[in-house]
DNA sequence: CAGATAATTGAACGGTTGTTCAACTATCAA
DNA sequence: TTGATAGTTGAACAACCGTTCAATTATCTG
């Protein structure tokens, strides 16, 4: 992800590229931007995320629903913890995971609309 | 991603699996969705979707404006291409490439939103 | 036609990432 | 305390992914 000033080329639109310039994201706001996405990004991790859409969920729970092991699924709960995506509250020996915030809720929806067109 | 009914575990909260069920994802509901989140999954893209919603801009002023070769920005937008989440129009040499539709801007919006609290 | 620039493509390389496995911690019950 | 179950963690491995590089196609100009 380097920002050396590459530019081979000769007939650069110049007008244009000055007025989107100072609009794009920089450096750090499209890495924060695209690890967001990037946790979407994965079959895993988006039925974990319409599961708790409906119902709080133990990561045993969510381990029988998609057909896998409680360790894989632990993995994937830990990203989406660690990134807000996700909350969590224990009882027992159970761990219960629900959404953190309807943000989550609309991306998702969002992404299906597209897919259905 | 196999569909293996492993499940090792004795706890599992049975009602409530059995609510969430019918409505997960399927496989390849999951699938596609993760397909294109993946895609607002690395920086070089949404800085080039950020871009676009400005203006339409060529191979070239991308390269330029983002400091990356033009053969690492075509192998992008042939990744947004291929799902359509660009369109693009020859005009001479140049090959002038803008966003699909509305979606990829709302996605975007929700994405900022959320890193912005 | 030949030459120059814009853009695309495929192979290859290195870094990232998701799952597995084994070991570990935490909680409850006897 | 001991044993059982829920959950977490780290290492390792294979699969995936983004950039580079070189070669190729497309278009315009002289």
């Amino acid at each position: 992800m380097d920002r050396l000033p590459v530019c081979e080329c000769e007939s650069v639109h110049r007008d244009v590229v000055d007025a989107v310039s100072p609009q794009l994201l920089d450096g750090v706001e499209a890495i924060d931007l695209a690890a967001l996405f990037k946790l979407f990004g994965d079959g895993t991790r988006v039925r974990i995320l319409q599961a708790l859409r409906v119902h709080e969920l133990c990561v045993c729970d969510l381990a029988c629903l998609l057909g896998m092991t409680k360790s894989a699924i632990s993995h994937q709960l830990k990203a989406l913890r660690l990134s807000n995506l996700v909350k969590f509250r224990r009882e027992g020996q159970n761990v219960f995971y629900s959404l953190a915030d309807e943000h989550v809720e609309k991306i998702l929806d969002l992404g299906l609309d597209h897919l259905r067109e």
